[in-house]
DNA sequence: CTTGCAACATGACAATAGTCAAGTTGAAGC
DNA sequence: GCTTCAACTTGACTATTGTCATGTTGCAAG
């Protein structure tokens, strides 16, 4: 069953952690743990949603295939976040799939059983809100880079948000393979390949899946500046 | 203050049309009912959210302006269309701007009013989060378009959702102008007027703010096809 | 160790979209 | 009615990105 340093994860993760302990436990306890291995899918796209999906470890890619076959990727999770919120509370079918891009523990909360704490305590219902408000705003955000900056602009982005606040020069190292980070920005592996290149001119060096930034403002610079002026 | 026909439009909202008849009223009695000018600001990114907007008439953008000062057209909102509830409930600020793009009616529920009725009545919380996941839904929807179509394929579906269920061959208005229409679809007005002209071969003729569609089934074809092949 | 494969990089080319500039047109204000 | 302006269209050009082809590399199964 879950290990306790799982049930630690799950109480950090933005949905539950502000719920009262005696609910958290409730449904840490009714809760199903599940492995999967990279790869794997969690669940399909039409497929009706039962459960809201707590990442415990290792990384979930949400996706949509288009009628053409062309992949999507909407959003990629790990450890301590969810998905599926809003989609478990209605019965309505879920608008993407989920799948396993590396092996990962996911825990799955019963959608009914959280419908019946809510109508107990009203806090659930905001709790939930606010998960979902955090996947609304993520959207939003992403869809404003592709509107507004060119593919280059995006990669920068995204290194940035990886080194987060950390002072000044900078190590990282890419969390999932490249094909992955270039279909989550919306563009073809090559381009991706392309943008690094390009990076190499802002003082980004990159060596397989690790990243070292040697000036982070040049490159937040790079990001915001306008795309045709370059 | 509110026309009846202002609130039978309310009700008719996602957003209160599954709830009790009892909130409702309350709800609309306790409403603030304003009207903005075309280009009004309704509220601005980074403000701190106060209530849940309803559209009675008009048509309202949501934006999100980048540090470069380029506009995002994040959605496009009309009667009986709802916005801000995943944000009023949390009071966290706005992640996007809200400007009357028509001379609009919009009806403003207080958020605290909402709150505290969500405490009686969970059956509130279902229902924001009923509309909060249509938002995400097409926030999903759009970043599938972006990533995996054409700008004259998006043009097509923007026609199709236009005419909607209608048999074949359609005539429809185009909402509002094509500078909107273009940020919406995330590209440039000259490239919207090149989709147009490009959609001229799948039987779709544009005269000023009127489209005629010859063939319904074609044009879907057209916006389903591969981008590659063609 | 070697074979085979998938991820990744790079070059050449085509398609798509943005930029800049020059027109047209239609509607609002005078 | 005329003026003016902003929306819209079109053309020429450029930049960016996708596509296809080729080659390298590193890892894992045998």
């Amino acid at each position: 069953m879950a290990h306790e340093a799982q049930k630690a994860i799950a109480r950090q993760s933005l949905l539950l952690k502000s719920l009262p302990d005696q609910h958290v436990d409730t449904l840490l306890s009714h809760a199903i743990w599940r492995s999967y291995d990279r790869g794997e899918t969690i669940f399909l796209q039409e497929e009706e949603a039962k459960a809201v999906h707590v990442v415990l470890a290792g990384w979930v890619k949400l996706f949509r295939m288009s009628p053409t076959g062309a992949e999507a990727v909407v959003s990629v999770f790990t450890r301590g976040e969810s998905f599926g919120e809003a989609v478990a509370l209605r019965n309505v079918p879920y608008p993407v799939s989920a799948e396993a891009v590396s092996a990962c523990e996911v825990m799955h909360i019963p959608s009914p059983l959280l419908l019946s704490l809510m109508k107990e305590d009203p806090e659930i219902g905001v709790s939930i809100l606010a998960s979902t408000f955090t996947h609304l705003h993520s959207l939003v955000a992403q869809l404003e880079q592709l509107k507004a900056q060119t593919g280059a602009q995006r990669v920068a982005e995204f290194l940035l948000n990886l080194c987060d606040a950390k002072p000044d020069g900078c190590d990282v190292e890419l969390p999932y393979d490249k094909m992955l980070i270039a279909g989550r920005l919306g563009m073809k592996p090559e381009s991706l390949s392309r943008a690094f290149s390009r990076l190499k001119t802002v003082g980004v060096q990159i060596n397989r899946n690790h990243a070292v930034i040697s000036d982070i403002e040049r490159l937040r610079d790079y990001a915001e500046s306008d795309p045709s002026d370059k």
